[in-house]
DNA sequence: CATGAATGAGTCTTCATTCAT
DNA sequence: GATGAATGAAGACTCATTCAT
């Protein structure tokens, strides 16, 4: 919870440009160290090293190690949020089958992006303060999704919000999967037939 | 893969009547502690403290912490794996819109029969040892799944596997979602109505 | 020091055939696992298990872990002190070179009869309680041998402890080498034949 | 073999002046430890306590705690081997008396000269870390002696390396029984003697 | 500002020993 | 006598965090 509260926030905003470089560097280290030796084994000495930084560094742009990890985590649900805003955005009053094909496509290729941090990221947003993060993140998704089905061409929705929520949570699940497993193009394709085909059959279900 | 062998099994198969008790005070207190705090304040002390007995005596049933929690995880998985099964073989032979119906339900199910607890498991499932659990749950699940599939008598599925997998992962979502936010009785019924039509609404919606 | 004080001998004087037969067990078995696990995990649990008893059992004859490891090295030592007395018996009145040979000849042997456990046990007579014991056991040897030096038929010798002292440890050491590398029956064979000269040597070299 | 490669060594190597100092103090405590307490009670705790430093600090220099005991006997190991081997170098082309005289008195004195903390170091070599170790250093010491040996000016060697693996354990053994006995001056002197006549009598003893 | 040595509380894990059955 | 479940003190090791340089 207090992961997201202010003292946990970046402590500076880096005004000068060397200082946005290492924050760069940083969160870039961060990544690595998590997808090579796991959340457990990803401190503030390992990440320092790889950043080639001294851990005193790490401290001068966050107050604590969970602010590092829950910076790095803020960074990839932004990434992800914004997909599926933009995705919706465009939607606008286009039918509900464009729609759910354009938000699985958004979300599956977001998490894809980058796919070995997007899995390293699941064990941090499980851990207490990373929940918090998600639920905002999640929060922001459901309001452009709700946004975009209320300008439906072709479908109402009595409750848009259930709707969202069960339509972002149906796209995320199969994505968690085939992130967790070994995967190549193939199954990704196959999958992402699947996934439009769920969220467009979805939603035109609705009278 | 090599996390569910041997070295994370259960140490000892309990002889004495007093071991079997203990046994269960065990997971119980482990269970108690990961829901009051959390994965990571989840340690042998506290689990110890919590079940009355000594560090030790832990140690005489897992061989480490990780074992403690693997095996917790485990009987969590198992109940649900064993709930799409019930759920698939009474369901053989129906039309696909009731087998939808019947996974959503017995999963969703299954999860909130012990919500706090589920809920607590998910942070679980992503550290190392629980993702290989949770894969080969999933395997059991899915091969349940691609046999009622199969059965159903108003549709054939080219691609049984992926349809699982989608199917599975497009329910699994909505419902960690639920769980992981604050919820009440109306909300689970609006997301279960909603879960069902989703799940039946996507295998009707193949030719 | 204390290990061979009167609180870490055998607790019980085995009065019966069955008591004798479980020590002797217990005997093996510590052996065993000192020589498969090393000193460091050669504990009770261990020693019981593969002696085919409880713990338990352990404490109905040794009043503690140290006794146990004392009364095995103490068996070591006395077959070895036996093995030099009686070298040293059967050699009174021979020739220096003769009590050499026969002394040098006598440890080697008996230290390779079981030459695991000699080197395994190597390991027990370093710490503190061992000490003590081998320096009773080359107290023993000690006279033996300068009974038989004093008997030679052709050298005095004026301080015949410093001699016995010095001719033992001469002895000792090689083999102490010899059991802690990789040896084969040729090396042994090569190394008998030196250690022979070695001590025959020295004591011919009085005048 | 592989307990003397990295894992074991140092992990830092000392950057700043502070980092020396340090590394000094630890080395000292532990030989202190070692010899006060005993091996067993010698734990890092100790350690720490008596150099005045946290047991992270230790870590920081040792991976664990073999590693710091492995430590201290290497450099105890390395003195050895250096008095021999300079004793060897300074031994070239003399007679195989002077050379036995030389290489004993060599290996008297490195010992005796930190005897409290051989005498200690002596229940490292038998755990299964030193074992190496003392091989390695054994092995430098044998080549030393082999070298000096094949330059005698008086005798031919058949199989050098028995007689050089002999002879060193010749010397080393009385000398360990002399360290782990309380001794005064005159025995050392005694033992001395012996030890000259056994290594030069031994030597001279070939053809 | 950056560095990295030092800290020490917090965990995991082992194992000698006891004692109720 | 034998058993083996339970105990808990002790020890190894980690790592977030601080602060003197």
């Amino acid at each position: 919870m207090n992961l997201i509260s202010a003292p946990d926030l970046p402590r500076k905003r880096p005004a000068q440009a060397r200082s946005v470089a290492t924050l760069e560097i940083i969160y870039e280290a961060t990544l690595q160290v998590l997808v090579k030796e796991g959340p457990a084994r990803c401190n503030t000495t390992r990440v320092a090293e790889r950043a080639g930084v001294s851990v005193g560094t790490i401290y001068q742009y966050y107050p604590n190690r969970r602010a590092l990890l829950a910076g790095v985590l803020e960074r990839h649900l932004e990434s992800v949020a914004q997909a599926i805003e933009q995705a919706c955005a465009t939607g606008h009053g286009a039918t509900t089958g464009e729609m759910g094909a354009a938000i699985a496509n958004a979300f599956l290729d977001a998490k894809l992006l980058r796919a070995e941090a997007s899995r390293a990221l699941y064990t941090i947003s499980e851990s207490h303060g990373g929940v918090a993060l998600v639920a905002i993140a999640r929060e922001r998704m459901l309001r452009a999704v709700c946004s975009v089905l209320s300008s439906a061409s072709d479908r109402r929705f009595a409750k848009v919000e259930t709707v969202a929520l069960v339509l972002l949570g149906a796209v995320a699940g199969p994505v968690r999967e085939l992130l967790e497993q070994d995967y190549d193009d193939v199954a990704v394709a196959s999958i992402r037939e699947q996934l439009v085909n769920l969220a467009s059959g979805y939603l035109q279900s609705f009278a």
